[in-house]
DNA sequence: GCGACAG
DNA sequence: ATCTTGTCGC
């Protein structure tokens, strides 16, 4: 398989980088409601790194939105193109996860992204890169709220709560299990909150997560280790 | 200036 | 993200 380059013209500093966030988020498309969820095709990206060796594995899985059954994966592997900066993570992430999504043999449907769109210190997080640049509509679900503020939703599966930047409803705090820990949803490009919420849930049926997202977190971590594990065997 | 901070 | 064993529970 060939490696991912980092791309020409790739920014090699922050200060590059949230210059191109600040140029691209123009291009965002905040004004459409999105696929229904529960039809077509949904797809998780993720990523997996060995940055000792300056290695990134990317995978993209391709389901069934109502079933939730795989129809299609795709994996990539590059260089690191970007060392981990908070705010900066696209940089990251994007070069190799593009690589996965052009590797897939059908057409992605919504692209489910681990990491924030919207809720973002410049509002262009990966979610909204990636949607930007595939022209897809993408959302993105965290783990974690990161700067960001809410209240615990309530303990009943579907519950949720405002993800806020000071005034502002960047996200939401969506309970996929009752009284386990919610994941954080933001709207990435061409998808409105209440769906992005709606395709989390549809797709978290028996865990915390996505199953888009676990099955493109087993799968870039599997690729990483077939790539990496030959050359890197301690002797 | 200090601390916090998606993956 | 990644480093890491066993362990409690369905």
């Amino acid at each position: 398989m060939t490696i991912v380059r980092i791309p020409a013209g790739w920014p090699a500093s922050e200060e590059e980088a949230r210059a191109a966030q600040d140029e691209l988020r123009g291009r965002v498309v905040l004004d459409e409601p999105g696929p229904p969820p529960g039809t077509g095709r949904v797809t998780g990206v993720d990523v997996a790194y060995d940055d000792e060796r300056g290695v990134v594995a990317a995978a993209a899985v391709v389901l069934d939105a109502a079933t939730l059954d795989v129809l299609a994966e795709a994996t990539a592997v590059g260089e690191v193109s970007f060392p981990y900066v908070p705010g900066l993570l696209a940089f990251r992430e994007v070069p190799t996860v593009l690589a996965a999504l052009d590797a897939l043999d059908r057409d992605p449907g919504l692209v489910v992204c681990d990491g924030y769109g919207l809720a973002h210190p410049r509002r262009f997080g990966l979610a909204s890169h990636l949607g930007v640049l595939t022209g897809l509509p993408t959302i993105g679900v965290a783990k974690n709220p990161f700067t960001f503020t809410y209240e615990e939703p309530d303990r009943p599966r579907g519950s949720t709560s405002p993800l806020l930047a000071g005034p502002d409803e960047v996200g939401r705090a969506v309970r996929t299990q009752a009284g386990v820990k919610p994941v954080f949803v933001s709207v990435g490009h061409r998808v409105g909150l209440d769906r992005a919420c709606a395709h989390t849930l549809a797709l978290a049926p028996r865990y915390r997560l996505p199953e888009s997202t676990r099955r493109a977190d087993a799968l870039c971590r599997r690729t990483l280790k077939e790539t990496v594990g030959r050359a890197g065997a301690p002797s």
